[in-house]
DNA sequence: AATTATCATCCTACTAGTAGATAGGCAAGC
DNA sequence: GCTTGCCTATCTACTAGTAGGATGATAATT
């Protein structure tokens, strides 16, 4: 791959990122890159075929992601909180989500845009899933909330604290959604198991 | 105020809780409320004055429904539970949230549509630490969030599963995500109080 | 080694269509 | 007779996308 396929990649996912797909053009992207309107149609002849690409890079630095936390951390709760921290880069650079921005137009999105927008969503709910499930069978986990429920709460959650956070307080605001989540994800505290009923 | 002023009102809504702000255009209102798009220009002179008052109705319209909230729900956690029923309302129209599509395309929105953006938020928050604070004084919370803590992840969890649910699973995905809200709020199912350390 | 052909990458110049917005006119109602 | 609410016609700026040419590097041929 080349270098201006690459530049062109990196910027277009910026833009949408910080304006939507609607909101960026093949002009925008021009400005930055430094080559005509005209040259970025010979990378990419479509904008939509330009953004499927964006996504689909995106959902593989994800899954790449994902798959260094297994790695590198054993505990549930710490997994989920680097995974919010993969959101916080976000925050701190000002860019939304890729797939929370192209959700917003999803009326008026080419199918495969919406299908890999779906594709990025499950992938990162079953993740969630299997690591909470795990943590479960290692007693790490809050037990009251059932893998499906807790997937939920965290990827929700996330998306959204990093939409809002970005307008509010930034990483402070998104690290009191973190320290909520890891709090309502932690089993309860030393109990003698009484229960009524 | 004029049945077309509100038509148009309701139909830009509409368009961009699905289309998002620069995905929709005056050539789209006119198809749908039948006059010209140069009418629309008499009504709403500029496409920016149309959405801020889109958006302080919608402001609006929430706020009452808050206050609405309080007014017939007593107990803490039944009010943030209708809260979250205002939410599915879009999940089964299949309309996301307004602010939430304002906020993705940030960069380019005009300063008043942010400040409005930023103020929605900031009620919702406001709102929620308000409910979780009367709630924790009467002991039908789990204390172990603090208020702040609490609204945080209720507003964004929201957003999120609001945003998520529309691609993915709609109103039975979403309801994942409210029992799971539920449970991270209640409090902890009856504990002998004992503390490690 | 010199020459030729091929290909990748960019360019200028252009298309048709759409964006938000304006000018000025027409009809109905108070 | 002025205001309200709509119209047609038009404007400029921008959209994604196309046509065809210039450049320069690399490969193939002589």
């Amino acid at each position: 791959m080349s270098d201006m396929r690459n530049e062109l990649l990196t910027s277009a996912e910026g833009l949408i990122r910080r304006r939507g797909y609607s909101g960026f053009s093949y002009a925008d992207l021009s400005d930055r890159v430094g080559i005509r309107k005209a040259s970025i149609h010979y990378h990419f002849p479509t904008k939509e075929g330009l953004v499927a690409t964006v996504l689909q890079t995106y959902r593989d630095r994800y899954m790449g992601a994902l798959h260094r936390i297994e790695e590198n951390f054993g505990n549930a709760l710490d997994r989920i909180d680097a995974y919010g921290r993969l959101y916080l880069i976000g925050v701190d650079k000002g860019l939304g989500c890729l797939c929370a921005a192209l959700s917003s137009e999803l009326e008026i999105l080419p199918v495969d845009l919406r299908t890999g927008t779906v594709a990025f969503f499950r992938e990162h709910l079953a993740w969630i899933e299997k690591i909470y499930q795990v943590g479960r069978q290692n007693a790490e986990v809050n037990a009251s909330l059932d893998d499906l429920q807790a997937a939920r709460i965290v990827v929700s959650s996330l998306e959204g604290a990093l939409m809002i956070e970005r307008l509010l307080d930034g990483s402070a605001g998104f690290e009191i959604t973190m320290k909520a989540i890891r709090t309502s994800l932690s089993p309860p505290i030393l109990v003698n198991a009484t229960r009524a009923g």
